[in-house]
DNA sequence: GCAAAAGTGTTTTCAATACACCCATGG
DNA sequence: CCATGGGTGTATTGAAAACACTTTTGC
C-alpha cells in the first residue's frame, strides 16, 4: 500500500506552577517555518518505541525533567499542521512540581527553553496554540477532580497560593472560604506546622497533600 | 532519520441502540493473526488524508453507515498490538441511531459484520477489548452529560426504553422517577403525542429530544 | 496602630436520592 | 378483573454558593 506511512510525534505540554501561576514550557524553534517562534517540546515516534517511552525521553532530553504525571491528550492531524511534511501529533499533558523545575532551572538557557504563564504566552508556532488550549481544558478537569495535584504542589504550600493557581488555571476568581472547605472536608491536605515567612500581612499556614490519592469517580 | 515512519490507523468504535441495549459494531477478521476473531472497523491513515476524512470514509466503506456523531478517543500504541507490524491506533467513539442501522441492516451479512451488546461480546481480537472498554467509559460520560443523545435516540422513543439503555451502558439500575426528572427539568425532551403500541401493560408516551443542544459545561 | 493578607461560620439554594401508590392497556 | 408495565409527587440529604468580620504579622 502506498502512502500509508506517516510521521508521528509525541508532544509534551508541560505545566508547572511559578509565582502562583500555571506556566507552560516552550522552546524556541530554530528552523523555518516558524523560525524564532516558540513551540512545544516534541519527539518523533520511532517504529519500535512505545508512546510512553517516547514521551518520557522527550521530557528528559529536551527539558531535562524527570517523568512525573503524564496524561494522554488529543491528536492533532491536519495534513498541513507542520507545513512541510505531514506529521500526526499526539499530545500529552504533563505536570511537574516547581521544586524540580528550580533545580533544573540553572542548566538551561532562557533563549532556548523557558516557562510562560498560560495567560501571557509569546508568539507560538504551528498549531501549538490549539494544543495548549486543549491542554488547559484537560488541566482544568484534573484540578477540579483533584487528580495529579501532588505533582503540581509538593509539600509546604499555602492555601492562598494554591487558590491563586486555581484561579489562573480556571480563569476566574474563587471564594476563599469555599476553596478551603473543598480541601478540608474532603480530607485532602494536612498542616505541616510551618508558616510562610517574609511576606507582608499575616503568615499563611503551610500544608501538604495527604497520601491517599484514590481516583475520584465523576459519576 | 531512520525508523520514523509509522503505520497509523483510525479505529471506529460505533455504538447504537438495539433492543434497549448498547451495541457495538464488529467485523470478522479474515486474516491471521486472530483470524476468525471479531475486531473493530479501522482504516489506515494515508499521509495526505486527514483523520476526520479517514474515519468518515471508514464508516461508509466498512460499515455502510453515514457519518454521525464522532468523538476522538484514546491512542493505542503498544509496539506489538497488531503483532506483525507496529500500527498506532487512534480510536473514535461514534454514535448512530437505530433507524439508520435498520435501513442498512439488510445489505450486510452477519457473518462478516454484526452488532453485539457491550455486556455480551464475542471473542475480540488484538487489543480491541481494551479499546472497547475505553470507549464505553467515554460513552458513559457522553450519556451523563447528555451529549450526542439525539444521535442515539431518534424521534419517538419512550422513557422506559431510554432508561434501559442507560442502565445497560452504566451497568447499574436507575430510579424511574429520578430518571424522568433529569430530562424533564432540564427541558431536554418533548412529547410527540404518540404512545407505544402492541406491548403488554400500559403504553408508554413517546418523546423526541428538543433541538437546543448546547454543550453543557461540566464545571 | 495601621496596612496587608490570612483565617474562620452560617445561611441559602439546588441537585441528587430515596421511596410507594395509582393508572392504562390487553387478555 | 387481573396481570403487566408506565406514570406521578414529596421529603430528605448533601454539596456548592453567597456572604463579613476577626486575627496575625511587619513596619
Amino acid at each position: 500500500m502506498k502512502g500509508e506511512l506517516n510521521y508521528v510525534e509525541a508532544i509534551a505540554t508541560i505545566f508547572t506552577v511559578m509565582n502562583s501561576e500555571i506556566c507552560v514550557l516552550l522552546q524556541k524553534n530554530k528552523k523555518e517555518p516558524y523560525k524564532g517562534y516558540w513551540i512545544l517540546p516534541s519527539k518523533m515516534i520511532k517504529k519500535d518505541i512505545s508512546l510512553e517511552e517516547t514521551i518520557s525521553s522527550c521530557l528528559e532530553e529536551q527539558a531535562g525533567l524527570p517523568v512525573t504525571f503524564i496524561k494522554e491528550g488529543n491528536t492533532f492531524s491536519a495534513v498541513d499542521r507542520k507545513v512541510e511534511k505531514r506529521v500526526i501529533g499526539i499530545n500529552h499533558v504533563c505536570l511537574v512540581d516547581s521544586k524540580t523545575v528550580e533545580l533544573k532551572q540553572r542548566e538551561i538557557s532562557k533563549e532556548e527553553l523557558d516557562w510562560f504563564p498560560i495567560r501571557n504566552l509569546p508568539k507560538v508556532g504551528f498549531d501549538n496554540l490549539d494544543i495548549i488550549e486543549s491542554s488547559i481544558q484537560q488541566l482544568q478537569t484534573l484540578l477540579m477532580n483533584k487528580i495529579g495535584l501532588k505533582y503540581l504542589f509538593p509539600s509546604d504550600f499555602s492555601l492562598p497560593e494554591m487558590q491563586r493557581v486555581y484561579e489562573s488555571a480556571l480563569g476566574h476568581p474563587l471564594d476563599r472560604r469555599n476553596f478551603r472547605k473543598r480541601f478540608m472536608q474532603n480530607d485532602l491536605i494536612e498542616e505541616t506546622g510551618y508558616k510562610t515567612e517574609g511576606t507582608t500581612g499575616r503568615p499563611a499556614k503551610l500544608y501538604r497533600l495527604k497520601e491517599i490519592e484514590e481516583e475520584p469517580k465523576i459519576f
